[in-house]
DNA sequence: GCGTCCAGGTCTACC
DNA sequence: GGTAGACCTGGACGC
């Protein structure tokens, strides 16, 4: 298997990162939590499509495997690609300083968490939001899985992430048939043409120029997107302005820190005001210290 | 095997 | 601005 290296800065942390959420199961995501391994089938620029796999190699740097000889172009390519899933060039000092102020926060630092693994491109995590909202984490495998079955394929035959051509190509009852997405289909089908024709373009809203505001004013547009699929993008987006509760956080709050009351999002919102512009990964932070 | 209930977040209509 | 009901799937449950 041919092997090439990825430098890191001594803030970053792998396996944490691969760890932060749920994307790390999802298709075509793979990960091995004994081997500590993520794996990906990615579709490069060339339209080639093949496997990578990525470890920690000397406490210095990663080791990325791809399953077939590359160039140097695109290994460094995968280079580019694997820093952006694994938001290597997000700077946390300012929220682990903020964190470190409240107490029961030191914890996050401590461990290395912090930083969100995210798709290759943001088309990717808008369609897979998209399937998380109002179903089942089981469901949302399901429905991604068929989805990512509409990819083009690698050597082996595994299928990477469609491209929104490819979606936008089907109609949308021939979209539904495959992924099975209910109601939802039509918004995915929307938001893969929206893309295609170029009417939105997804990669600006990473554009840290760009107000989060106004990144929240354009997601609000898109069907199927509301408070909680807006703040859950945007925590992928590297923007935390949000709070993107769910199901999970608020049964979180409830248990750890309402004496298991059910609290009202105003009261969620008032706890974590002190956290500033940092309190939608403040909330994530809570929910992954439950999971632990 | 069949029918019913339930969970999940957003949209639309209505007040 | 707030609220009710519909949307869709599949798992759990009772018969």
């Amino acid at each position: 298997m041919p092997t090439f290296t990825l430098v890191y800065a001594p803030s970053f942390h792998f396996w944490p990162t691969v760890t932060s959420h749920g994307w790390c199961v999802l298709s075509p995501f793979s990960y091995d939590d004994e081997g500590q391994t993520l794996a990906r089938v990615d579709q490069l620029a060339s339209s080639r499509v093949l496997r990578w796999q990525v470890r920690s190699g000397d406490g210095s740097s990663l080791q990325i495997e791809t399953d077939e000889a590359v160039t140097s172009a695109e290994q460094d390519e995968i280079r580019v690609r694997v820093a952006r899933i694994l938001s290597m060039d997000q700077d946390l000092t300012a929220f682990y300083s903020t964190a470190a102020a409240q107490p029961g926060y030191d914890w996050i630092e401590a461990r290395g968490a912090g930083r969100m693994l995210t798709s290759p491109s943001v088309w990717e995590d808008l369609a897979k939001t998209l399937l998380t909202t109002n179903t089942t984490w089981t469901m949302t495998r399901g429905m991604v899985t068929r989805l990512t079955e509409l990819g083009d394929r690698a050597a082996d035959g595994t299928p990477s992430f469609p491209r929104p051509e490819q979606v936008a190509a089907l109609t949308p009852d021939a979209l539904n048939d495959q992924v099975r997405a209910g109601y939802r289909g039509v918004y995915l089908h929307t938001l893969a043409d929206q893309i295609a024709s170029g009417a939105i373009d997804p990669e600006r809203w990473r554009d840290t120029a760009l107000d989060s505001a106004q990144v929240y004013k354009e997601l609000k547009q898109l069907k199927g997107f509301g408070p909680y699929a807006i703040g859950a993008l945007m925590r992928l987006l590297g923007r935390f302005d949000e709070l993107g509760l769910d199901s999970v956080c608020r049964t979180m709050f409830k248990t750890r820190f309402n004496n298991g009351e059910p609290a009202t999002d105003k009261q969620i919102a008032a706890y974590y005001a002190p956290f500033g512009r940092w309190r939608g990964l403040a909330v994530w932070m809570d929910v992954i210290w439950e999971e632990n």
